[in-house]
DNA sequence: GCCGTTTTCGGCCCGACTGTTTTCAGTCG
């Protein structure tokens, strides 16, 4: 019979899979076997990306339970078992004894691997950045063994891009430079093909680096246009089919250049995820191929049998080919194999938007200027949502600018017959689980948002039940931007959003992906969780506070692209009709 | 350390580029 994981409620997956990363860093430091360095990161990998919590798993099946998540074998096991149920792990702390801390920073510089850190460390006794940097000032690093003059060089280089770049930046920052760099390689006429491949093509929330791909039999001619482009700040590598450069913002581009019946192969690799490739590679090598960058080979024969297009690479294993999004080996391949691929929800697909401001609460444009951009979309319906006038800062309107504001949204849509103008708000949910208004007034609304904008800093059972609460409201419709997180400013809320996922099922209150491209919330994982577990739905909102805002939609669906929701999971991709419908199934 | 259509041992994805060395190790994706 198991222990019961005693401290394990304060252990969360996050922190035990970074434990079990670092364990890899420092065994990898150490020069330990390379395969036990990446089983270490294969496991916290694939702990990360588990959305069910260990202790919950191991509470319930012991260690055998866990071995049973894929990556985690015996060894693994009993470890975690230590850490949620005695808080400690002895082994983690022995490794620490071995490996000062500092040691792993060093691992973030690029160009800086394990060996070489471990020698400057142990010849040098260096384990902090600023160490490191002092040492090359002084030309400490030449005389080692290995080392030279150049290295020097790049590892000062390395450690200012560290510096200016050792945050991902957002989507939405990496996009723009991406489609600017596209549209020039294919102007080129030694240019066949041009695309994004890498996390950009994945559309994950951030990204590290931009990843290009392009065929063309002139490949000279193509590196020779990419290093020199104006945006170009220095050339990190160039060599005949890839190179590497960074621009003025500290961002850096990889670009690799294949032939015209290589393209689908290398699209296919250098989209990954990593975890894809390797997982579809071992499917490869179990049926006798071998698959890189230029194809797919019959290895007995190495006969080329596929790659011109990504659908052949995929077809040769009997797969279907699934959407980049949700490449990351967290079963797509399986569900390819089976003919079995969601069917995912498409930009198209989206007839209206749930969550705009105007410059009658925060926003800044008129309602009549909404209406003009939702046009350009090709929206049938929009939301106007506005603040109401317990959030003072956002200007938030009181109930007599609320009436005025209906009666000129019911005149607007006696002008605009080509769309429909739906009246809503967006209620601050207070710190008892209260909103602004009652039911008086929010019955003569079409749709009712109700966020959280402040308390965040409340024990976990009072935040969860002010949303609990507000769950319950027969007025409240959608949830907006339901854990609170800002992508690099501020946290998640904490609380127990699983609690959160189960009351919206039940209450028929749809959860919200707010596409603002530093809130992106709910995240791809947990949209999947509140799918799959528990039978939520959803509302794709751009919470524009700017028209132009409102083409942020992209990011949205492309995030629940990668939480796997299909068009029947999403509210917007209903007509009006349908859309009225169900908001009203809630309402008393 | 993990895993199993190679199943309890023996593999583990695969190739480009750089720098230092002179045939290759280290790093990256």
């Amino acid at each position: 019979m198991a222990n019961k994981a005693q401290t394990g409620g304060n252990i969360r997956n996050e922190d035990i899979a970074r434990i079990i990363e670092a364990i890899g860093d420092m065994l990898d430091i150490l020069g330990e076997n390379q395969f036990r360095v990446r089983a270490h990161r294969n496991a916290a990998a694939s702990i990360r990306g588990y959305t069910r919590p260990l202790f919950e798993v191991y509470d319930a099946g012991g260690p055998k339970a866990l071995t049973a998540i894929s990556g985690i074998g015996e060894h693994t096991a009993k470890r975690i078992e230590q850490l949620l149920v005695t808080g400690q792990l002895p082994y983690y702390e022995e490794l620490k004894a071995k490996v000062p801390p500092g040691l792993i920073e060093l691992l973030n510089v690029p160009g800086l691997g394990p060996k070489k850190a471990k020698k400057i460390y142990d010849s040098l006794g260096i384990k902090s950045l600023k160490a490191l940097v002092e040492a090359i000032e002084e030309h400490r690093l030449e005389s080692l063994p290995g080392f030279g003059r150049k290295s020097e060089e790049n590892i000062l280089r390395g450690i200012k891009q560290f510096e200016t770049m050792h945050e991902r930046i957002l989507l939405s920052e990496g996009y723009p430079i991406a489609r600017e760099i596209l549209a020039r390689l294919r102007e080129q006429p030694f240019v066949e093909r041009a695309d994004t491949a890498g996390s950009l093509r994945r559309m994950q929330e951030t990204i590290g680096d931009i990843d290009l791909l392009c065929s063309s039999d002139e490949p000279a001619n193509v590196m020779e246009f990419f290093i020199s482009m104006p945006q170009v700040a220095y050339v990190l590598a160039q060599g005949e089919t890839k190179s590497s450069i960074v621009v003025t913002n500290g961002l850096q581009l990889d670009l690799r250049v294949v032939t015209p019946e290589q393209y689908g192969a290398a699209l296919q690799y250098f989209t990954g995820s990593k975890e894809h490739n390797v997982h579809l590679r071992h499917i490869a090598k179990v049926r006798g191929f071998k698959i890189n960058e230029y194809g797919v080979f019959d290895v007995e024969t190495d006969q080329r049998l596929a790659g011109k297009t990504e659908e052949e690479v995929y077809a040769i294993l009997d797969m279907e080919t699934p959407p980049p999004a949700i490449r990351e080996d967290r079963g797509e391949i399986e569900a390819a194999a089976e003919r079995r691929l969601p069917n995912l929800v498409e930009l198209a697909d989206i007839k209206g938007d749930f969550h705009i401001h105007t410059k009658w609460s925060d926003g800044l444009n008129s309602i009549e200027e909404v209406i003009a951009m939702a046009k350009t979309l090709g929206y049938d319906f929009i939301v106007i949502s506005d603040h109401a006038e317990k959030l003072r800062i956002a200007g938030g309107l009181s109930v007599r600018e609320l009436e005025e504001q209906l009666e000129v949204i019911a005149a607007l849509n006696e002008q605009h017959a080509d769309i429909e103008i739906l009246c809503g708000m967006e209620m601050n949910i207070d710190n008892d689980g209260e909103v602004d208004f009652g039911a008086s007034v929010l019955e003569k609304l079409d749709v009712v948002i109700g966020s959280i904008h402040g308390g965040f800093t409340q024990p976990k059972e009072k935040l969860t039940a002010r949303l609990l609460k507000a769950l319950e409201n027969p007025y409240i419709n959608i949830i907006g931007h339901p854990t609170g997180r800002v992508l690099g400013q501020r946290p998640p809320y904490d609380i127990d959003i699983q609690a959160v996922f189960k009351a919206s099922a039940e209450t028929g209150t749809f959860l919200e992906l707010n596409s603002y491209p530093n809130r992106l919330d709910l995240k791809d994982d947990h949209l999947r969780e509140a799918k799959d577990v528990f039978g939520c739905m959803f509302t794709i909102d751009t919470d524009a506070h700017v028209a132009g805002n409102m083409t942020y939609m992209e990011y949205g669906v492309a995030t629940a692209q990668r939480g796997w929701l299909t068009k029947q999971d999403v509210l917007n991709t209903y007509n009006m009709a349908e859309v009225k419908r169900m908001l009203a199934q809630k309402r008393p």
